[in-house]
DNA sequence: ATGAAAGCGCTAACAG
DNA sequence: CTGTTAGCGCTTTCAT
């Protein structure tokens, strides 16, 4: 029940050299006359010998492990972007360990934690919430940390997202252009600063562009799900909004088909527009225009930001803002 | 820059006991008097002391970790199943390693080994061609292992499913009862046991038992992608097929509106059954009829199926197959 | 109930 | 270019 049979030890010994001249070719430190350095990788091979990570772990402090937290695996937003970690990731040849957070605050202290007792090189976060008992936790793991595709009111973590005020902002124009004075704006949890600091500032400042006013009564806060926008049909009617900007896909589509189930022509009577352009915006009739944005390259730049910072790079921008587009379907005019 | 400020033997100073000692009460061993517990206790809240999981790992030969291999992330079928399996693994305090597989048989085998070397006390794999070579891999972790989801055609490796073969049965009955005589039989890969061993079989099962003859240009072998199966809707059309069993949701949902947009209305000339009852057969419009699995469970399941396969406790059956359904929508009449 | 001591398997100075 | 020697921070016998 052994789980390592062999160790750097007995390679060291098969091929009569110290351990640490093996850890030297095992690392490829070119300190290694190349007889030698043939002569262990030989035994290596011979052997079937295979570097304990662990005790690489204790040893360099350093794991080559980066912890990931996620709101929600099942959410196309977030396993779009998760995909471009996990690309880069395994290009630096780092392992994820994944930890799910549910958006819920406790449970996102107590994986980082968890994270912090794993030794994790470095955490990418995505979640929007950044309490401060949430950054002593984040201080305390002494490791580099990125935010992707979330946002840290205070700006002092690093991060890469789009702009999302000017992104809402563009999509509001959108709809206030085709003559829509009554616009809808459903997101997820005020709490959340992605939506009270930066989606409900842009739907504002087009509101007051377009000298139309702000009513409260047209601000939906809910979950992100399919089901609690198809629950909303009935209370969009009654505010009577033509349009609605929403901040998640399935969200829209729970809107959408809601709507459409209750007998509104969208987007002739109704148009909606969404946020991320996820494969939802497709598969949905009519298919839902959108904000645009690209996901796998948020994940990817998030962990190759990190990646400089756990190495101490040289980093240019600590916050890098993709470019954004919009997207027109068939669920606006 | 030290990762660690204080260690077990910074407490065991501080509170004047042994390292072994602070060892105790920090794994909870029954045997130290409470008053001292207390003492060290009270020094660890001071301290602010947090074991390092990566020297315990190397010490105790347990990493409290376990590897999770995923063909796709962005698929909900997977994404649900690792949803099952993260809830439980926390549960049970087991940290996961995620590592995506592409559906990529030497990317499986580089994961796998990957995995290994981190020493995971076990392993829950996704993926539906367990070669020779896997085998070895697998083998070579001396950990644990459990198919989620997933068959193997050896049924050697311990997993939980449903009945595959019973459940595609059952969907074709229904099409055949419909009177539907050409109906396709759209999946990925053939090199998939779950295809080739599972579906067809009782896709052929199905077809025998009405005495249809199967005809090998009803079957579409493709990727799991909407993508896919939109561009099938010509093809489909071309070998007068009326109906179609479908292996993945997000294929369905390509085929479905394929037709859709092609012209042909479903499910009045055309029905569509599909296997995975994830979200998106809500989302289509019509909604998509399905056979049904606990997908959630099957992942809860097989998570604690290997926990206790991790503590070598006494394993009553080692495939465990979970009921199914099927759920009638709007592509079937 | 508690302590001493020996590792776990590897990296990293430091010599030579 | 290669070997020696300490640890990394913790668990785990084995004594006491």
């Amino acid at each position: 029940m052994d789980k390592q049979t062999v160790t750097i030890y007995d390679v060291a010994r098969e091929a009569a050299v110290s351990m640490a001249t093996v850890s030297r070719v095992v690392n490829g430190n070119p300190n290694v006359k190349p007889a030698t350095r043939q002569k262990v990788l030989d035994v290596i091979d011979q052997l079937d010998y295979r570097p304990n990570a662990v005790a690489r772990g204790l040893a360099s402090k350093k794991t080559t492990t980066i912890g990931v937290v996620i709101p929600d695996l099942t959410n196309s937003y977030f396993s779009e972007l998760a995909r471009g970690i996990d690309d880069v990731a395994l290009m630096y040849k780092y392992n994820i360990i994944l930890a799910s957070s549910d958006e819920n605050h406790d449970k996102e202290l107590q994986v980082v934690d968890n994270l912090t007792a794993k030794q994790v090189d470095g955490i990418i976060f995505m979640g929007n919430q950044i309490s401060d008992e949430l950054r002593e936790s984040l201080d305390r793991a002494h490791a580099p940390i990125v935010l992707a595709g979330s946002v840290d009111e205070q700006r002092q973590l690093p991060s890469v997202n789009i702009d999302y005020v000017a992104a809402v902002t563009d999509a509001m124009n959108r709809l206030i252009q085709r003559g829509n004075k009554r616009i809808a704006f459903v997101t997820g949890s005020m709490d959340e600063s992605i939506n009270h600091d930066y989606r409900l500032k842009g739907y504002q400042q087009a509101l007051s562009s377009a000298r139309l006013n702000y009513d409260a009564g047209l601000v939906f806060q809910t979950d992100y799900s399919y089901r609690a926008g198809y629950a909303l049909a009935q209370a969009l009617q009654d505010v009577k909004a033509t349009a609605a900007y929403v901040g998640d896909d399935e969200l829209a589509a729970g809107v959408l088909n809601g709507l459409t189930d209750a007998g509104v022509d969208v987007p002739a009577d109704f148009e909606v527009i969404t946020s991320n352009d996820t494969r939802f915006t497709e598969i949905t009739r009519p298919r839902m225009s959108s904000i645009t944005q690209p996901l796998y390259d948020i994940g990817a730049v998030s962990m190759r930001l990190l990646t400089k910072l756990m190495n101490n790079e040289e980093i240019g921008e600590r916050t890098v803002v993709l470019p954004y587009g919009l997207k027109k379907r068939q669920s606006t005019k």
